[in-house]
RNA sequence: GCCGAAGUGGCGGAACUGGCAGACGCGCGGGAUUCAAAAUCCCGUCCUGGCAACAGGGUGAGGGUUCGACUCCCUCCUUCGGCACCA
């Protein structure tokens, strides 16, 4: 820990001196000095469709504007982006690199809900407050293209795009997004089924969907609100509850968002990630006859090579078929356990699961494969939104059915036999379960057959006979697009009397959102919104009534979008211009918290391609590269957290160090993508690195050039190094390694501080490879240097290849792979004479005691390794 | 349980494609400067033994491949992050 007071014994010292000198690094004056300079100047504004420069669009995740600000885990990926939006620049690119905020979410509506206070006033404060911590830091934004998702003129655009979800579908043959005029509808429906047919294909639909239902708030909770079964605020008992939500159609993108990651130039984690969350699985339908009764009990297996192992059945509780099918007599139990999982939330169902629960329903199935009777019994362990909400279960061949079988005493059937025979020995035993391929046994006319082909077989017979056919499921799940709260973007949605939903007009948008007094959500499971009667209650052209949509949308939809935005802000025809969209997108870097690496990111992926469909934006995938910053911990090394008294504030870090050090010390503490923890102490460390080049070149008492700086020309040594040091920084730029560029920009200035007489040229170019880094003293001491105008646009040094070369090199001698001795050699001495040189070392023939050498490896400009 | 990332000095970290482990920074020790301090500059700083030259050991643990392994392979341990019975 540093010490408060010490630091500020120091600070006020220096400010004395400052008065006294006018050569001190005053960071604080000439960042606000330059900090003006750029926005006057309108230095960092984009040119849209510049056709004399390649585009470069450096992007990063926007914040949600909390009222506590800017914690130091934000400007580190907003300085890594801003190097590289500023490096670009100097590298001849057009760069846009925008900033913008995601202001619609829980906090200001809870605020809100405590208080009183408008959603809009304290979001407006919080921007207010954290474009202020933004601009402090000297980022190279165009804040022309500022864009806030609770701007009417934004969500505009927001329910523009819903609108064409809307009235849109998906034409499966195509795997493309049409509009819903071009849905084809099959012939002989009435008026009313032909809607229902067209209300069932739009992109946006809805639906009755269970979520928190917290009676006691009189609201619906997010699940992390909801805490081993009881809501966190206040812990009141929390029941699932199906209500009518708004859905968007997303699975039916699932195999395009996993073929696209192909094109994206993303770590192979998060691909992964994205992947897994998608879920893809092949395998089949299966249809089982009840016994006694026509109804049919559709399965999806990825094992339908286990058919004849499936001993009995189990539906998930919610199952449509437990009521119809349960018995009389197990009528109480069944309904007893049904109520039972209803109550549970997921993660309670997850908790419990521990130990499998079940109930039978007193019914029986017909296995296709055989005509066997198999029991139907029902379980929390078979989940209602994946694949039918019902499976077979083969106990001999799958481990969630096998720790069933064994507590409810059910039939096991072995069906593959493993290579190993113990292993297989064990499975006919019933004492083991093997999930693996192997060779069919105890299968009819399929015995012998491997599973792979096996699969097909019997996927294909059970075509046939016509109770089965090949399937592909998706753990992906349609996204649940509703929200019951008050600070979000309104759908621009109305119910009819007649119980039709209409769309609005598009050119009625945006539909504002009301002003309310009371944010309390309305206690019956209503939304806020419902409250507001003469906004909710409208008189169509036709003179029925009707009433507005009153749940509003979620946090992603604004995000979901906002890189189009920032392309044309202002545009009040169109959410973003075409001729704009084809020159800047897709975006070449965006830069972001991993938190997002999902959801977000899957939202974000999955709206693009559906205006892609449409034709509004003209690449498949919106983000080209992307890079996940790590978290930075507090100085005791725990996540930063009020509670834990650990949080840094940058605002403090700017005042006492100054933006450019906060900008560097952020870079240099690791590499970009690590989790790693803060330091005051690190900070002061490249202070003073930047103190050091300020010497270097300012004029210590009368401020100006200093003396020692001179138009010389470079000793050979000083040459080298320098150009050796813009190839690294440049090289470490492009491949995100700023904490090594820092590292050698700090050698090169330890080595030109030691020189009496410092080449001008040197100079220039250190502080030209420092601008994206450290640009406010960059640009004083570029003024210093005797420029008068900004080095933003400057070019990037070049190195001269020839330069960079050692003129001799030192090998290390190694006997047996231990290093013995080291020799300096011309860098172009040929490896017969460095062998010979190695074998003639004192040391080494002492090393090899007599021995001759059975083997020398010669690595150029590294060693020499002497095998005897 | 599954998936992912990572384990290197007192600390943050560096090491190109398998080629001198510990760059750079912090901290610490010593010195110069100063009436004194701050700031600055110089020297030292992986561990063990030795006054030293030097010798030996060392990248979470164990094994393997190789002339040579922080780097590649196998097994295990620890930490962090994510997911939650996906049939």
């Amino acid at each position: 820990m540093y010490c408060d007071n010490l630091e500020n014994l120091c600070f006020r010292r220096s400010l004395i001196q400052m008065n006294e000198n006018k050569g001190i690094y005053r960071f604080n004056e000439i960042e606000k000095k330059w900090q003006e300079f750029w926005e006057n100047s309108k230095t960092f504004k984009a040119k849209d469709c510049d056709k004399l420069k390649p585009k470069y669009y450096v992007l990063d995740m926007f914040p949600y504007p909390s009222g506590q600000g800017l914690h130091v885990g934000h400007p580190e990926g907003y300085t890594a982006s801003d190097i590289v939006a500023r490096y670009k620049r100097m590298k001849g690119f057009n760069v846009l690199h925008p900033m913008g905020w995601d202001a619609f979410g829980l906090p200001a509506e809870q605020y809100a809900i405590q208080t009183g206070t408008a959603p809009e006033a304290t979001t407006k404060k919080n921007i207010d407050n954290i474009r202020r911590q933004i601009k402090s830091l000297g980022f190279s934004y165009d804040w022309d293209r500022e864009v806030n998702t609770t701007s009417p003129n934004y969500y505009k655009w927001t329910q523009w795009i819903f609108l064409k979800l809307f009235n849109s579908f998906f034409d499966k043959n195509e795997q493309k997004a049409k509009s819903i005029e071009q849905l084809p509808i099959p012939e002989g429906l009435s008026e009313q089924e032909k809607r229902k047919y067209i209300d069932e294909h739009r992109l946006a639909y809805e639906a009755e969907v269970a979520v928190n239902w917290c009676p006691e708030l009189g609201t619906v909770l997010a699940n992390e609100e909801v805490i081993g079964g009881v809501s966190e605020r206040g812990g009141h008992p929390v029941f699932r509850k199906p209500m009518r939500q708004w859905m968007l159609r997303i699975t039916e993108y699932a195999e395009r968002l996993i073929d696209d990651l192909s094109e994206v130039d993303w770590a192979d984690s998060i691909k992964k990630l994205q992947h897994d969350w998608i879920g893809k699985s092949i395998g089949a339908n299966v249809d089982f006859k009840v016994d006694g009764c026509d109804e049919t009990i559709r399965v999806f297996t990825t094992r339908p090579d286990t058919l004849f192992g499936a001993t009995y059945m189990v539906m998930a509780p919610e199952h449509r078929l437990v009521d119809i099918l349960t018995s009389p007599d197990k009528k109480e139990a069944v309904q007893k356990y049904r109520e039972e999982a209803v109550r549970k939330s997921d993660l309670d169902r997850t908790d419990l699961s521990k130990g499998k629960t079940g109930e039978f329903t007193g019914a029986y199935a017909i296995n296709p494969v055989n005509n066997e009777k198999i029991p139907i019994w029902i379980s929390d362990y078979v989940l209602i939104s994946y694949g039918t909400g019902a499976i077979m279960a083969v106990p001999a061949h799958d481990d969630r059915d096998y720790e069933f079988a064994t507590k409810f005493d059910l039939k096991i059937i072995q069906v593959v036999q493993p290579e190993d025979e113990k292993q297989s020995e064990l499975v006919k035993q019933g004492k083991l379960c093997f999930a693996g391929d192997g060779i069919a046994i105890n299968s009819g006319q399929f015995d012998g057959l491997r599973t792979p082909e096996f699969k097909e077989k019997i996927t294909a017979w059970l075509n046939e006979i016509g109770q089965g056919n090949k399937a592909i499921n998706y753990k992906l799940r349609d996204w649940l697009f509703s929200r019951q709260r008050y600070w979000g973007e309104p759908f621009p949605i109305i119910h009819t009397e007649d119980g039709q939903v209409i769309s609005l007009d598009e050119k009625d948008l945006p539909l504002e959102l009301p002003k309310v007094e009371d944010y309390k959500p309305s206690g019956n499971g209503e939304p806020p919104l419902s409250n507001v009667t003469e906004w909710v209650n409208i008189t169509l052209p036709d003179g029925t009534k009707a009433v507005r949509e009153t749940n509003t949308m979620p946090q992603w939809a604004g995000s979901c979008w906002y890189y189009l935005r920032y392309l044309d802000p202002d545009n009040n025809e169109k959410g973003w211009d075409t001729e704009k969209e084809k020159y800047w997108m897709p975006v070449d870097l965006y830069i972001g918290g991993a938190e997002h690496a999902v959801l977000h990111l899957l939202y974000s992926r999955f709206w693009h391609k559906f205006l892609y469909d449409l034709g509004y934006v003209t690449v498949k995938e919106p983000f080209k590269k992307l890079v996940n910053q790590g978290m930075i911990l507090g100085e005791d090394g725990q996540k930063m957290s009020k509670s834990r008294g650990n949080v840094v504030n940058p605002d403090k870090v700017i005042t006492d160090y100054g933006a450019d050090s906060m900008r560097l010390y952020e870079m240099f503490m690791g590499p970009l993508e690590a989790i790693k923890p803060w330091s005051m102490h690190g900070v002061d460390g490249v202070h003073r690195f930047l103190q050091k080049l300020w010497r270097l070149v300012v004029e210590k008492e009368a401020g100006g050039l200093n003396n020692n700086v001179k138009d010389v020309q470079a000793d050979e040594e000083t040459l080298r190094l320098l150009n050796q040091t813009i190839k690294k920084v440049g090289d470490d730029v492009e491949s995100f390694g700023f904490n090594t560029a820092i590292s050698a920009m700090m050698i090169l200035v330890n080595h030109l501080s030691k020189l009496d007489t410092v080449p001008k040229k040197a100079v220039e170019q250190i502080v030209l490879i420092l601008a994206p880094f450290a640009p406010h003293i960059a640009e004083e001491l570029w003024q210093t240097l005797g420029h008068s105008d900004t080095l933003v646009y400057e070019p990037w040094p070049q190195y001269d290849k020839e330069l960079i070369k050692e003129k001799e090199i030192e090998l290390a001698i190694q006997v047996n792979g231990k290093i013995k001795d080291k020799i300096v050699v011309p860098a172009d001495t040929d490896e017969k004479q460095i062998k010979q040189k190695a074998l003639s070392s004192e040391k080494v023939v002492a090393a090899m005691a007599g021995k001759e050498p059975k083997k020398v490896i010669v690595i150029k400009s590294r060693l020499v390794n002497i095998v005897v």
